[in-house]
DNA sequence: GAAATAGTGTCTCTCAGACAATATGCA
DNA sequence: TGCATATTGTCTGAGAGACACTATTTC
């Protein structure tokens, strides 16, 4: 361990007189898209309720975005880890503790924040829809649920000398009782020969902060695609449900009806039965399932 | 647009009187695994050519880790976005350009570094086979290929009160003509409730530098995943193959012999034929294809 | 003709899509 | 009794896994 470098220092004198300071170096924030799915139960007595999926918001109350919503997130300190710095900063803003939590994509683009090169590391957090009640706390000045619904505008594909370019506007739409905030985020594809690229950019954006219309709408399509092949869609739910109302959240994620007895099969193995059964509908009543933590997705491990 | 903050600043006071440098900030590099197919074709008239997964390391000119092996990589500029900075540092160190890239993972853990905090945006990059003459660069001491072998040593399944944690244990080995470098990599799955959560540590690592040998080996686990639903194989995919080339790519990365008729049952939309044929080779010739631009992986898009 | 690979045919089994039938609690 | 949902059954077609057969080139 006594190899020295052409300047003639150990590895350990160098470490000593590294300095850290010789390069300018960007901040670097992370954010946190945390989903829930609404649970009006109780309010109606026949029919199943209305599930919808919703993304937490925090308003800003400070400049830059002044008075416009962003995903809870900040500055990640010196001595945490990122995944620290996130769940921090998410239990500091809201006081949640999510029940699911994946790094989803890292955002460099030198303008993405007006103040100074700001890279933010996002990611997708999944909450127990029982345990949604928020607290927003000193970093922000408000917290919301958004009801979210993303609608896709329109497609595009123009094909070029050795490949195509495929453009896809969708249109992202952030309700709450008082406000509607929205998006158009285009997506771009292009395929040049062998080379592949994607690229995702916000058009337009009324009431919602920095790029975070794009880091939204990315999200929902990673939980998209993941819930078909992952359990990632029990992050959403309480400990014991009926499997209809698992249904429901598969549903209200993928945007579209399943068929009950083939989701059935689908499920099996990922839950067990308690034997217990809910009561006071007016319907035949559901057994409630729990997850089955033994339930192995063999192929990812 | 003229609201004021507490402070009674608009929007553009206080971007003008923000000052970057209040905070702390960690350095962020970026790091790309390059990965390309061995094509020791017109070694042997009769035989199918053998062929290997290689990943494109450069052997560190100084501290820390000197002498030993990294991804090629380096510090994100201050007026480049951060996928710029991946292609600029491929370029500088290896002068390849390759035909796909995608951001990886991004890697915050405080002490990967021994210089300072260090934040690493990994890339996963693919280069043509006929291409992959490398040229080491400036900050590079040499360049080197590296066959990719990868062994699942152990997994272990514990059960906790309400789930479980699987570990496996990964060992990467990474061969060239002169030297073997090897790691092993841990990697973790924690189920409790419905929080999961994946981590992946380094074990042992001889002869690479930093983490990379997590970062590599977590390249070969996207790459493998991607390979079955998505054309990334084609990045690695000379303009014309024949069919039993491609599968032959396929098979180096998945691991595992594939079946010849449902292999070119499931990529027969994926690629034209040309109509010419491959000459010389002491068996029926075989028809030469190249990649269907046209060709849409529906659910993508 | 032998070696070696190219290219096609076919049988089975599983699973998703689609729809139907029966069961049960409460107003 | 009728509404609304729970739960199970079954038909069909697409596709993966597995194996086998024929074709064509050079040595």
């Amino acid at each position: 361990m006594e190899l020295r470098d052409h300047q003639g220092l150990t590895a350990e004198e160098f470490i000593k007189s590294y300095d850290a300071g010789k390069f300018e170096r960007p901040s670097v924030t992370v954010d946190t898209a945390i989903f829930t799915i609404t649970s009006d139960d109780e309010v109606n007595q026949r029919n199943l309720s209305n599930r919808e999926l919703q993304v937490l918001l925090i308003k800003r109350g400070g400049h830059p975005f002044l008075g416009q919503w962003a995903l809870p997130g900040g500055f990640v300190n010196p001595a945490e880890d990122i995944d620290q710095a996130a769940v921090r900063e998410l239990k500091e803003e809201t006081n949640l503790d999510c029940s699911y939590m994946e790094q989803l994509y890292t955002w460099g683009e030198v303008n993405r924040d007006p103040r100074t090169r700001v890279i933010s590391i996002s990611y997708l957090a999944l909450l127990d829809s029982t345990k949604f009640d928020i607290q927003a706390g000193d970093d922000a000045a408000d917290a919301k649920w958004y009801t979210v619904k993303d609608t896709v505008l329109k497609k595009e594909k123009t094909l070029t000398e050795n490949g195509f370019i495929q453009q896809k506007w969708v249109r992202l739409e952030l309700m709450s009782d008082e406000v509607t905030l929205s998006a158009v985020i285009k997506i771009i594809k292009i395929v040049k020969g062998t080379t592949i690229e994607y690229r995702r950019e916000v058009v337009e954006q009324t009431g919602i902060a920095f790029d975070h219309g794009r880091i939204i709408q990315y999200s929902i399509e990673r939980l998209r695609n993941k819930v078909d092949y992952t359990d990632i869609a029990f992050g959403l739910m309480p400990q014991r449900f009926t499997l209809s109302e698992l249904q429901k959240v598969y549903e209200v994620i993928l945007g579209k009806k399943l068929y009950k007895a083939q989701f059935r099969l689908k499920i099996e193995k990922m839950v067990n039965g308690t034997g217990e059964f809910q009561r006071g509908k007016a319907h035949k009543p559901a057994e409630l399932f729990r997850f089955n933590p033994n339930w192995d997705e063999d192929d990812n491990f």
